[in-house]
DNA sequence: CCTGATACTTTATGGTGTAAAGAGTCAGCG
DNA sequence: CGCTGACTCTTTACACCATAAAGTATCAGG
């Protein structure tokens, strides 16, 4: 996990909003701009995992050393908020309503999963103190805003934000993880859990009856994949759409209910 | 994020399922046994988070230097899954069903979550290639077994454990990194909040009108806290149980839905 | 033209996981 | 009994990390 909002306010909040620094200095020109850096940052993070981004690596792409970048950012913890905010634009801000709220908030759901897919370093940034920038409050604005249509109090909205954010973003996180673990070992999900099985049954041939419901749960209706998607993700993919059905079943719930009660 | 079961697992899988080892073996009498290690490593964890924790920090509490620790355990990564089931031993494997499925999967939850927040560590283990210790079949053998009572069929268990899981993970996780913020900074939430708001205002003085929906939210509802618990802490709890109920109802939902099908 | 702030590099510090080599210990065999 | 070789544990070493400190070159304002 790498820690957000760390930095002295006075700093790096004016860099995340872009604030003009007015000031002429004297000395050499910069030869760099920061989005220039941050660029770099999320180009490095993209191609080789939130592990692999160094100050020595987007340095080595930009063709400075790894200190030059301190005089454009205090340090790594706020570089990693420029990028995560950055990274954040590239979601969409509006959604049609034309199929209802639930469709919205479904494609919604679907546009934060590939992103999340898309940068998987993002899964990595804290979210206890957030990057405080203009693209996180964006993002929260949009779902928020949906959800406000369906008439939902502040207090039964709150809520059910943080369980959609939570359940995207931990669907997600499996399939990154998966992903990042089978670029980083060379060995697909379905070997790696070929050798497992292998040796578990060897070592724990009670399994079936020291966990009955998992095997039950294993053994029935596991639709294979119709394109070429590992296995593993398929099966995230499919859990994942399921899911999110039974918790907008949720969401309409709550929404009778703030109807039965005003 | 620490990465799991990346190891032999011809060597890492006995080693958690706690097969003894048979052969006289020459040489000195080993010193430590597995479990001591496990043990220190998770009490380095625990105390001062997944990041303190290294080989070194870990043969310092036993005395002996990080190498020594080889000879039992094949790496750091291997070490990680012991913790991690070890811990998850912790976690209760039968819930009452006095009160119905419902008030079971609650108080489920609800140990899982303050499970989390003993060890918040455990939530820097990544899922995606499990730790398949005993207890990690254990604790989903526990939840499925629950749902399975239900009547819900495996293709309409699997999101909802999945959704159930990601939701409490998700809402722990955000405490868990806010307090390891607050003792890694020095500075409570409170504060943090205070003065990213006092620079927030001057510098994006249009907060209103670019978020409206997130300033009603915000605005709205808040109930301060009972006991001295941070206020931040405090809020993220309410969320959680809100966002249960709201979940459960999606899962009461598709109860019905399976009752109508059958 | 000088002064001093700035951009950038070099060097150094204290940390990481773990490979490799060395020192001491002991079970089993001749 | 004494050797052999496997074993435990330590020491050293390597390649990395973020970043502090110091040095060098550059340029705006006085």
């Amino acid at each position: 996990m790498v820690f957000a909002g760390q930095g002295d306010p006075q700093r790096s909040l004016p860099l995340l909003w872009r604030v003009p620094s007015t000031a002429s200095r004297p000395g050499p020109k910069q030869g760099l701009t920061v989005d220039e850096i941050v660029d770099a940052a999320i180009a490095v993070a993209d191609a080789s995992g939130m592990a692999a981004l160094s100050m020595r690596a987007v340095g080595d792409r930009l063709g400075r050393t790894a200190m030059a970048l301190y005089t454009y950012v205090p340090n790594k913890s706020d570089l990693v908020d420029l990028m995560y905010d950055r990274t954040l634009a590239e979601l969409p801000t509006s959604y049609a309503f034309d199929g209802g709220w639930r469709t919205a908030v479904t494609s919604w759901a679907s546009d934060l999963w590939e992103f999340y897919l898309r940068h998987s370093w993002v899964l990595q940034v804290s979210q206890a103190r957030p990057v405080l920038g203009p693209n996180e409050f964006s993002t929260l604005e949009t779902v928020a805003g949906i959800l406000r249509s369906t008439g939902l109090s502040a207090t039964r909205l709150r809520p059910v934000v943080s369980a959609l954010t939570h359940f995207v973003r931990g669907s997600a996180q499996v399939v990154a993880e998966a992903r990042e673990a089978a670029t980083a070992t060379g060995m697909t999900d379905d070997t790696w859990w070929y050798a497992r099985s292998a040796v578990l049954e060897e070592i724990a041939p009670d399994f079936a009856a020291r966990f009955p419901t998992l095997v039950w749960l294993e053994s029935d209706g596991n639709s294979p994949p119709e394109d070429d998607t590992p296995y593993f993700e398929h099966k995230v993919r499919t859990t994942f759409t399921a899911g999110l059905d039974v918790l907008l079943d949720g969401v309409e719930a709550a929404i009778a209910a703030e109807a039965a009660s005003s």
